[in-house]
DNA sequence: AGCGTTAAATCACGACTTGAAGAAAGTGAC
DNA sequence: GTCACTTTCTTCAAGTCGTGATTTAACGCT
């Protein structure tokens, strides 16, 4: 039902612009000669493009290697320097600001901790924006060089238009964050739940390099994942999908924060952990309690029984993943997955090995992620760098 | 991580000629002015292109409709005749061959059923070449004018080289179709899961008609499903997703014939709600006993109560579509589908909106099929369609 | 210095889309 | 019946693109 609406001859070059600038990214340094070979463009078209890319400062050389006896090839990469990109991350707890050049590598960052002030929606859009002002002054960068400005946040984001966000975890309702921040900046805006970021990085630079379809298991406080279909993140009709977390594992079964009964969260997120806790210890944060949980087991037979069950539900639920999505790969990230992964995992993929078909499992390796919470900053530099090659670079 | 890869400025006329020919087949008979409009393409290129197509006999006029005043426009369609396609449908009892003209009329057909010699392989090869043979000599058409041949079968179908299809419930472990069946004919070969072509019916022809997100839910002796994301079938990396009937709903739960527990085709399929009806009539087929089950519950409590409960399980099960994948549209069918919806749609959508998260929840819609399971046969008549729109029509 | 080898640049050619200008096919007024 | 007008479709010059063959560049080896 898809109509294709490809046209004009230009977009051809942009289509092979774009291709070029990709696989220079991902690849590394490469010579014209390689280029060739792995676009399957001709030799006459890459001289053309590159000579083009060079001239607009896209790409540069970078060292020539020797080619047994002849003219040796001369290595090209995507320049660095060329362009700026910012990530936000407003997360739970923080808002965190960050300047980036093209091949991601931090510049400057500010950091700002959400006290019980909460998430009030002038105060976030002002700490985006001051962030953004200081790392541009602190660098030194020329604002007409930043390609654009990504943001994660811990919540439904609507694409298009105003870019409205639906975060329940921090009361934000409709809130048309876009619109706000546009009246403090004219850059590019992307903004994106911030799972799907740290998913984004993942694929680029962490457990994920490499595969097609791959599913980025996020687990914190409370369970999220990230879709990658085809090589691209899974929106579905209204940018909600992947919520993984409200999985029914357990029909009429404990009651979760969102209302329902049974879903996944109410069992594997650190905070479901630590209710279903009796022994406890009060006054510790979730990290310290998860940490308390966990060396408890050592010892304690209820603890130990409450990470088998964990594990057991965590195995379930990734087995419905496998057999809806049939990942290649499904990677477990988030903080709190992360710290009980090493303990969890092997039990974990025992009972998804049970609840799983068979067929599709065995195509499924289970992993746990690469990068730390920090990457959602990253991640969210991830999306107007995508755009930026896409477009094969803006023009 | 894709690398997009397009080539020459033969490949544009290429795309542009299928977007062409889509959307001539999929909005009827149109003039090359609202071609114009709706592509994008010029008035130049249209001519030209609609000119080849002409030529080619792919493309007819269909009348001339005024337009005030000025020279009339020329209508355009499909030329249904131009070539066939052939549809088979490998079901659990039978084994159908169908010969359709572009325009998917059916124009002839046979229907053997399997007896309980069962699915031997080489049984139901044979069948599938002689229906073949028999639809072509009944219709008198022309081997060399036929597109290709689609097949659906109850399996995972590896797609590339020779096809595989890994079909539990037939006892068909790896079995090399594509091959076997290329020793009998050399038409183009097409071969993918039963529920995946009809639900591809449902998205061209039925209930499905405009959803780019959608999952198509097929209830029968089983549980399966097909997913569409952004318009296409959705197969994960091994073409196995949306294996939607092993989905965990109650961890520990009921025995599943998969081997795991919980699963909701323990629950929600003809052949569960049967071994869960104590009062089971013996000696009826599943259809009998499905109908003799839903007339029971007018007036025995406990028959009423173990629909009630499908229907909770079902409605988790929908709930889990709903968080996972996003979708604008869940339609139910297959033959039980058909049969318990109207009995059960209004509870199991009470039971989904309180399981599913509110928001994703409030954009689907959730509707049954209009499609009965002959549709299979149409939609793997659809495959081999598909690429020649694909393409442009070959060349 | 000359030869062989490999890498990159150049250029004629054919294919493509566009946009403007022209041809075709009607209606309606005089 | 003719002429002006409108709308649709076709034709054609102009500009762009990728290919593949040919040149030019850059190096090692003898």
């Amino acid at each position: 039902m898809t109509y294709r609406r490809r046209q004009t001859v230009r977009d051809l070059r942009r289509g092979n612009r774009s291709a070029l600038l990709r696989h220079l990214y991902f690849e590394g340094p490469l010579s014209r000669q390689e280029l060739g070979r792995d676009t399957g463009l001709s030799a006459g078209s890459i001289s053309n493009v590159i000579g083009e890319l060079v001239a607009d400062g896209l790409v540069e050389e970078a060292g020539a290697v020797e080619s047994d006896g002849g003219r040796p090839r001369t290595l090209l990469k995507i320049a660095a320097g060329h362009g700026y990109l910012v990530g936000v991350d407003v997360g739970e707890t923080r808002v965190r600001v960050a300047l980036f050049d093209l091949a991601l590598t931090e510049l400057a960052a500010t950091d700002h901790p959400l006290s019980d002030s909460g998430h009030d929606v002038g105060h976030v859009v002002q700490l985006i924006l001051d962030g953004l002002a200081a790392v541009l002054r602190d660098t030194g960068a020329d604002q007409d060089r930043v390609l654009g400005v990504g943001v994660g946040v811990p919540g439904i984001v609507e694409q298009g238009g105003d870019l409205v966000v639906h975060g329940q975890t921090i009361d934000w309702e409709s809130v048309p964050l876009g619109r706000l921040l546009r009246t403090g900046t004219e850059l590019p805006l992307h903004i994106d739940n911030g799972a799907k970021t740290l998913g984004q990085a993942e694929m680029w630079f962490g457990a994920g390099r490499g595969a097609k379809h791959a599913v980025i298991a996020l687990i914190g406080s409370g369970v999220g994942a990230c879709v990658i279909a085809d090589g691209t993140p899974y929106r579905g009709a209204a940018s909600s999908a992947g919520e993984w977390g409200h999985t029914t594992l357990q029909v009429g079964g404990r009651r979760c924060r969102c209302g329902a009964r049974g879903c996944l969260e109410a069992y594997v997120g650190a905070e479901a952990m630590l209710e279903r806790w009796d022994a406890a210890p009060p006054g510790l944060s979730e990290q310290e309690g998860l940490a308390a949980l966990l060396g408890a087991a050592e010892r304690d037979p209820a603890a130990d029984a409450l990470l088998s069950e964990t594990a057991e539900y965590l195995g379930a639920g990734i087995a419905d993943l496998i057999n809806l999505f049939n990942p290649e790969r499904i990677i477990i990230g988030g903080w709190a997955g992360l710290m009980i992964g090493p303990r969890l995992l092997p039990a974990a993929c025992e009972a998804a090995a049970e609840y799983a078909l068979h067929y599709p499992f065995t195509q499924t390796s289970i992993e746990l992620g690469m990068l730390g919470p920090d990457a959602v900053t990253v991640g969210a530099a991830t999306l107007p760098l995508a755009r930026f090659l896409d477009s094969g670079g803006s023009p």
